[in-house]
DNA sequence: AGCACGCCGACT
DNA sequence: GTCGGCGTGCTC
C-alpha cells in the first residue's frame, strides 16, 4: 500500500489549529512515517512539530495545496496508535485539544522547537527579479556593504550557523541578515530541535590486536611513554572501557589518549547510554509470600482475567495493612509470565521509596520509574525503556497511565481516591478513567486499590448500572500481620477550652507524647495543612498581606524571607513593620507545622522532632532522608501534613495525632466530608502496624461529625451509606456527573457580560434539547446549571474569573454540548482576551 | 501561538 | 517624510 498522504496535527495550541492538517509524505520517507510519528512540517511561514494521525492514499484536500512533511523526527514513532485512539477519546471526553493530548502522554524532552539556521544560498536561489528575470535578463551585480560582507564571510566560514548565534555575533545587524535572507544572499532553514539529547559516554577500546599491537606497542617513543600504558592497559582489559574510567585508574589526560586515537590505536566512540536515577542505590530482593485467605480470592479473579486475556476491572477494597501490595507484586509476576507489560500507578506523594523499593526489589531492572522529580533526561530515559520492551513494569504518579506498552495486561492503582490523579491542569483527564480505557483497548486488567475507595467507585461497583465502569468489588478485611487497628479516641477541643486548655494539644494528647518519650516510642503528629494560617497578618489594624494581582493572601517563605502568590508567583521582601500603620506587630503565623514544632519544644524541652512539609522537602531526595532518620529513630515525633498521611510504616510509632481534624471539614466542597474520613482513616492506620499496640488521638470541635465519628470506627461502610444519602439528595455525584466552567478576562464588566451570555446560551440550548430543568425531575436525562457566580478566587494574575456548574445525569453528551457553546461565545469577542476552561468531573471546586 | 500584512501616531 | 505601534487573519 501507497501512502503518500498523512494528517497531521500541529503543535499550535488554539482552537482554530485544533484539527489534522494534510501533508505530502516523500518519497523517501514512504514506509518510515507512520501513525504516532513525530514530525516536523511547514506550517504558515515556520516550521513546526507535529503528529501522525492517520494515512491516506487520497485526502479530500487538494494535493497542490499541500507541503511535503519536512522532516520525520524519530526512528520509533513515540506514540504507539492505541495511544493516539486514546488522545481522540480524551479530546472529546474533557474538551481538551488533540494536541494537549498527545503531548501530555510523551514526555516534555520531545517537546520540540523550530530552530533557525542560516547558511550560504546556493547558486541560483537569488532573489528573482519577477519579469525582469523571465526576459532573460541578468540580476544586477550583487553590491555588499563592508557590514553585509562581514556577516557574509562569517556564514560562509561557519557553515551553517543558528539565527540566535549569528544574531549574537553581529549584535543590532538584525536589519542586515534579514536584507540578506530576503535578496537570497543567505538562506534560512528551520528545523526542530529537542530539549534533550539521548546522553552519550564517550567509550575507549584498543583499535589493534595481536601482532599489530606488539607492533603499535614497540612503536612508541620513549616520550609517549603514557599512551604506552594506555594500551597496554586497554589490551590487557580487552573491553571498551569509559574515557572517564580510562582516565582515573590510570591518571592520565585526555589528550593522552586521543594522541592514541590519532594514532589509530585506538578507538573513542560516543555509547549511548541511558540516565539511571536509581543506580547508587540498591535494592533488597523480595520473595513472594505465601498467600492469605482473601489475597487468595483477590488474587484468582485478577489472573482469571488475566489469563483469558479479558478486560476487566476490579476495586479493591482493603483495609490498611491488608497485604494490597503483595496482591499488586504477585499479579504483575502472572502478568510478566505471560509475556505482558503491567503500569503500577500511585499518587505523587506517597511515591517514596518505600513503594518504588518493593517493586525494584521483587524485579529489578524490570522496571522503570517516573515521578516528577527525575530530571528531563532522566525522565525521558525511563520513558525510552518502556517504549523500546527493555522494561515490563512502569511505577509512577498519574502521567505513568501513558506509558507505551506494546501488550499491556495489567494496570494497578493504588490509593484509588486520590485527588492526585485528577490533573488540574489541561488536559484535565482523570487517571482512572484513562486507565480503564487503555485496559479496554488492550483486553487488560485493571485494579483500583484503596483502603477508602472514592464513593464514585464504590457506587459504580455496587450499583452494576454503569456499561463503561462497573468494577467487580474484592474486599480483603483482614490485616494478615496479626496486628490490630489501633484504638482511636475522638477528643472534644470544645471541652478543652471550657477547661481552659488554650493549647493546641488537649491534656490527653500531650499525655500520651509523654508517655511515648518515656518509653522510647514514636509518634506521628498530623497537621491539616488546609485551613492554617501562612500569611501575614498586622495585629494592630489587620492588615494581610494580599498579591495586587489575585485577590488572594501571599505565603510566608521563611527560607528566602519574602512573602509569594501561589498562583502567579509574584514576590516581595516580608515586611518588618506593617505597610498600611506601620506597626510593628505584624506577625508570620508559620507554616501550621512550624508552629506546632515550636510548641512541642516549649511543652517538651529537648524533644526531637522531624518536621515534614513544603519548607523542609523541596530538596531532591530530602524527603526520603527525612524518613530514614526517623525510622532510624533519630526523632521522637514526625510532625507533617498530607505527606505523613501516605502508606508509611514504622514499626516503633504507637501514638498517632491528628491536631484538627476538621479544618477540611469547611471547605466548600461537596467531597469535604469523603475527604476527611478518608485522611483520618489512613492516619489512623499509621499506629501500631506492628508488634506494639497503636493509639490514635483525632482533636476536632465537631466530635459528632459523621466523617469523624466513622473514621474512628474504622467503618467504611457506614460512612458510605450516610454520605451516599447526602449526595443522592443534592444530585452530587455519584448520582450526578458535573462539568466546572470558568470564565476569565481582564475587564469584570465584560466578564460578567460574557459569562451571562455563556450561561444563557447554554440554558437556552438544552431546554431545545428537552434537557434542562431541576434534577429533581425523575426524567432519566436530565440538566441543570448553577451560576454564573464569582470564583473562589476571583482574580488570578489579573484576570477576573467567573465560573459556572453544569450538573446533569443520564447519557446526554452534555460535554460537547458546553464545548460548542463556549465556541460560539468566543466568537462574539474578536481577539482572545476571554479564557473559557472546562473541567469535567472537577475533584476541586475551588 | 507566531508571523505578516496593514493602517495610524511621534520622531530623526 | 519613516519607524513602529498592535488589530486581524491565516496556517495543509
Amino acid at each position: 500500500m501507497k501512502y503518500s498522504m498523512a494528517k497531521v496535527i500541529v503543535d499550535v495550541p488554539s482552537r482554530e489549529t485544533d484539527r489534522p492538517f494534510d501533508y505530502l509524505i516523500p518519497d523517501g520517507m514512504q514506509g518510515w512515517i507512520e501513525v504516532g510519528s513525530r514530525v516536523g512540517v511547514p506550517f504558515g511561514r515556520r516550521t513546526v512539530q507535529g503528529f501522525v494521525l492517520s494515512l491516506h492514499e487520497h485526502t479530500e484536500l487538494d494535493p497542490r495545496r499541500m507541503k511535503p512533511i519536512q522532516e520525520l523526527l524519530d526512528l520509533v514513532p513515540p506514540l504507539p496508535a492505541d495511544l493516539v485512539k486514546l488522545a481522540e477519546w480524551m479530546s472529546g471526553k474533557y474538551a481538551c485539544s488533540m494536541i494537549s493530548a498527545l503531548q501530555a502522554m510523551i514526555p516534555s524532552a520531545l517537546k520540540g522547537k523550530a530552530e533557525r539556521y542560516i547558511s550560504l544560498a546556493e547558486p541560483g536561489e537569488e532573489e528573482s527579479i519577477g519579469e525582469a528575470e523571465a526576459d532573460g535578463l541578468f540580476a544586477a551585480p550583487l553590491l555588499l556593504t563592508g557590514e553585509e560582507e562581514e556577516i557574509v564571510r562569517y556564514v560562509q566560514a561557519s557553515g551553517q550557523v543558528t539565527l540566535d548565534h549569528l544574531s549574537a555575533h553581529f549584535p543590532g545587524r538584525a536589519g542586515e541578515i534579514k536584507g540578506l535572507i530576503a535578496r537570497g544572499i543567505l538562506a534560512e532553514t528551520q528545523m526542530i530541535k529537542d530539549k534533550v539529547r539521548k546522553k552519550t559516554v564517550k567509550t575507549v577500546a584498543a583499535a589493534v590486536s595481536g601482532e599489530a599491537a606488539e607492533a603499535a606497542l614497540a612503536s612508541f617513543s620513549a616520550q609517549a611513554k603514557r599512551q604506552k600504558e594506555v594500551l597496554e592497559f586497554l589490551l590487557e582489559v580487552g573491553v571498551p572501557l569509559s574515557l572517564q574510567e580510562v582516565l582515573s585508574t590510570l591518571g592520565v589526560t585526555a589528550g593522552t589518549v586521543h594522541k592514541l586515537a590519532e594514532k589509530g590505536f585506538a578507538a573513542i566512540t560516543d555509547v549511548e547510554v541511558f540516565r539511571d536515577p536509581y543506580k547508587d542505590r540498591r535494592f533488597k530482593g523480595s520473595a513472594p509470600l505465601v498467600r492469605t485467605p482473601e489475597q487468595e480470592v483477590v488474587y484468582g479473579n485478577v489472573t482469571e482475567v488475566l489469563d483469558a486475556r479479558q478486560h476487566g476491572v476490579f476495586l479493591l477494597h482493603g483495609v490498611t495493612g491488608s497485604g494490597k501490595t503483595e496482591v499488586y507484586l504477585q499479579t504483575i509476576e502472572r502478568c510478566i509470565e505471560l509475556g505482558r507489560q503491567a503500569i503500577v500507578l500511585v499518587p505523587e506523594i506517597s511515591l517514596t521509596p518505600q513503594m518504588v523499593e518493593r517493586f525494584k526489589g521483587r524485579f529489578g531492572g524490570k522496571v522503570a520509574v517516573m515521578h516528577s522529580r527525575l530530571s528531563t533526561g532522566e525522565r525521558y530515559d525511563e520513558w525510552r525503556k518502556i517504549r523500546e520492551g527493555r522494561v515490563q513494569v512502569a511505577i509512577g504518579a498519574r502521567s505513568a497511565v501513558f506509558a507505551p506498552f506494546a501488550d499491556l495486561g495489567l494496570i494497578v492503582m493504588d490509593e484509588e481516591h486520590e485527588t492526585s490523579y485528577k490533573q488540574e491542569e489541561t488536559p484535565k483527564y482523570h487517571a482512572r478513567d484513562v486507565a480503564v480505557f487503555r485496559a479496554r483497548q488492550h483486553g487488560a486488567a485493571v485494579i483500583l486499590g484503596s483502603a477508602t475507595p472514592s464513593l464514585e467507585s464504590y457506587h459504580a461497583a455496587r450499583s452494576q448500572a454503569d456499561d463503561d465502569f462497573a468494577p467487580l468489588l474484592l474486599e480483603m478485611k483482614q490485616r494478615p500481620l496479626g496486628s490490630r487497628l489501633p484504638g482511636v479516641h475522638i477528643v472534644d477541643m470544645r471541652e478543652e477550652l471550657r477547661d481552659g486548655n488554650r493549647s493546641m494539644f488537649s491534656r490527653k494528647l500531650h499525655e500520651g507524647i509523654a508517655s511515648r518519650l518515656e518509653r522510647g516510642e514514636q509518634t506521628v503528629l498530623f497537621l491539616n495543612r488546609r485551613g492554617y494560617s501562612t500569611f501575614v497578618m498586622c495585629r494592630t489594624c489587620g492588615y494581610v498581606a494580599g498579591c495586587p494581582e489575585c485577590d488572594i493572601s501571599l505565603t510566608y517563605h521563611q527560607k528566602s524571607n519574602n512573602l509569594r502568590c501561589h498562583y502567579c508567583g509574584y514576590a516581595v521582601p516580608a515586611p518588618s513593620v506593617c505597610p498600611e500603620c506601620g506597626s510593628e506587630h505584624i506577625r508570620y503565623f508559620g507554616t501550621g507545622t512550624q508552629r506546632v514544632e515550636g510548641e512541642l519544644a516549649k511543652l517538651f524541652p529537648g524533644i526531637r522532632v522531624i518536621r515534614m512539609d513544603v519548607d523542609t522537602t523541596t530538596e531532591k531526595g530530602s524527603h526520603e532522608k527525612l524518613l530514614q532518620a526517623f525510622r532510624e529513630k533519630k526523632g521522637d515525633v514526625l510532625l507533617g501534613t498530607q505527606m505523613v498521611a501516605k502508606g508509611l510504616d514504622f514499626p516503633d510509632v504507637t501514638l498517632v495525632g491528628v491536631i484538627a481534624a476538621d479544618t477540611a471539614l469547611n471547605f466548600p466542597d461537596f467531597r469535604s466530608a469523603e475527604k476527611t474520613f478518608q485522611l483520618l482513616t489512613q492516619v489512623a492506620g499509621r499506629a501500631g502496624r506492628h508488634q506494639l499496640p497503636g493509639e490514635v488521638f483525632i482533636q476536632t470541635y465537631m466530635p459528632d461529625h459523621y466523617s469523624i465519628v466513622h473514621a474512628s470506627r474504622h467503618d467504611y461502610l457506614s460512612f458510605v451509606r450516610e454520605e451516599l444519602n447526602h449526595r443522592k439528595t443534592l444530585h452530587y455525584p455519584p448520582y450526578s456527573k458535573l462539568i466546572l466552567v470558568t470564565l476569565s478576562h481582564e475587564q469584570l464588566p465584560l466578564l460578567l457580560r460574557m459569562a451571562e451570555n455563556f450561561t444563557g446560551d447554554l440554558r437556552a440550548k438544552a431546554q431545545r434539547l428537552g434537557w434542562f430543568g431541576s434534577l429533581d425531575r425523575f426524567a432519566a436525562d436530565a440538566l441543570d446549571i448553577l451560576g454564573p457566580v464569582a470564583s473562589p478566587i476571583p482574580r488570578i494574575k489579573n484576570r477576573y474569573r467567573f465560573q459556572c456548574m453544569v450538573k446533569y445525569r443520564g447519557t446526554l453528551d452534555a460535554v460537547r454540548l458546553v464545548r460548542e457553546t463556549a465556541a460560539a461565545t468566543l466568537e462574539q469577542l474578536k481577539d482572545a482576551s476571554l479564557q473559557i476552561s472546562i473541567d469535567v468531573d472537577p475533584q476541586m471546586l475551588m
